[in-house]
DNA sequence: CCCGGCTTCTGACATTTGTCATGTACGTCG
DNA sequence: CGACGTACATGACAAATGTCAGAAGCCGGG
């Protein structure tokens, strides 16, 4: 009974390297391999994998994105994501999408393996470290509203074009990112977008 | 006659599926890794590699600087980069590091050990698309003052912290800043430090 | 039902910016 | 030498931003 994988990562090197690392595992096959997150989902359909290992940061679709409509058109599909930037924030977005493994790039190869059999099992696994972080760094202080803005600040527009963007008048998204840099403890908007980029609460 | 190869990048999941695609090929073999900028010269001095392969973004020293150091002490290494966001100014530093080869992570396995061998000929190798990005981004239109205060305004930071860490006054600092943003055609300051790393100016 | 929190707005004010004109000093190159 | 470009500065003004007070509507919990 083997277990079929499908890979996604836009690093050609990277999912070649990988897929033949796995391939070394006895009850591993790798089925597909993608390098785009609409890509990603064609393949998945295609071959309705067992597990899906798929990169954060990916051309077209994050790989959020792709677990959350993997979970809703191939229920039997079980999502794992792998990252090199591993931000608080993300690893929660994943968790809520469904996601049952968040591992970063820095773990070894037969660890993969490991994990992979895990999250097919059922069970879920997410690196200490990562999860560490995210329960320092806690939940985001910002209301819904509040994280628009600061999106919508995050490319350095004037609160102009900001204001036209959210449908907000400019004393209302001033008033907001004021609000959002006093609770990220920030010197200026620009600092915040930073900040909550760090954390991951963008 | 086989190859001496040390490999440096701070993913130990990427690190090891790349020695092992490596192995395959008979003439190269992967004599030392290093998951840091000072283990990679560490490793190098102990092993006196034929070809030096680092990422570019490592924990303590980045690769171009390992490059740097690396051509000094053992002039008989030569040097390589392998990256996953390969930005135009990048290129440009480490050419002038003396770095002989340069690729982005989505290359194959097979390609990068042919690069590998180009470059341990003496030859050099720049991925077309990566060189062409570069040309086209052309050579930075900041003078260095330009530079230098932008990247102190990198991280959001007031113009008067600016001038205190720069040793300038308030006023030039806003000059420089203001010539900085309409050579950059940007909007303001913030949009400016976008587009300079992009373009890998900073 | 009332209180508190979120959303939205307005208006006013201080501060921070961006921009411009203008000036001095120091190199280099013809 | 004199013209030119770069570095650095000042001062002044307009525009953008940050901060505050206040006020209205909406929703959910006690």
């Amino acid at each position: 009974m083997t277990l079929r994988v499908l890979l996604a990562d836009d690093e050609h090197l990277i999912r070649g390297a990988l897929a033949a690392l796995l391939a070394l595992e006895e009850d591993l096959v790798v089925v597909a391999e993608a390098a785009t997150g609409p890509e990603a989902l064609a393949m998945a359909r295609a071959h309705a994998p067992d597990v899906a290992v798929l990169d954060l940061q990916m051309p077209g679709a994050d790989g959020v994105s792709v677990a959350t409509t993997l979970r809703a058109e191939l229920p039997g599909c079980r999502t794992m994501i792998v990252t090199s930037h591993g931000r608080p924030g993300h690893l929660k977005r994943a968790l809520a999408a469904g996601v049952r493994g968040f591992v970063p790039k820095t773990v070894s190869a037969q660890r993969l393996a490991e994990i992979i059999r895990t999250v097919h099992a059922g069970n879920r696994y997410v690196d200490p470290e990562l999860a560490a972080d995210a329960i320092s760094a806690g939940d985001s202080p910002l209301t819904a509203r509040e994280a628009e803005v600061l999106e919508f600040a995050a490319d350095g527009a004037p609160v102009a074009e900001i204001a036209e963007r959210a449908a907000l008048s400019q004393g209302t998204v001033r008033n907001y990112l004021s609000s959002a840099v006093s609770k990220l403890g920030a010197e200026n908007r620009h600092a915040a977008v930073r900040i909550a980029r760090e954390r991951g609460w963008v």
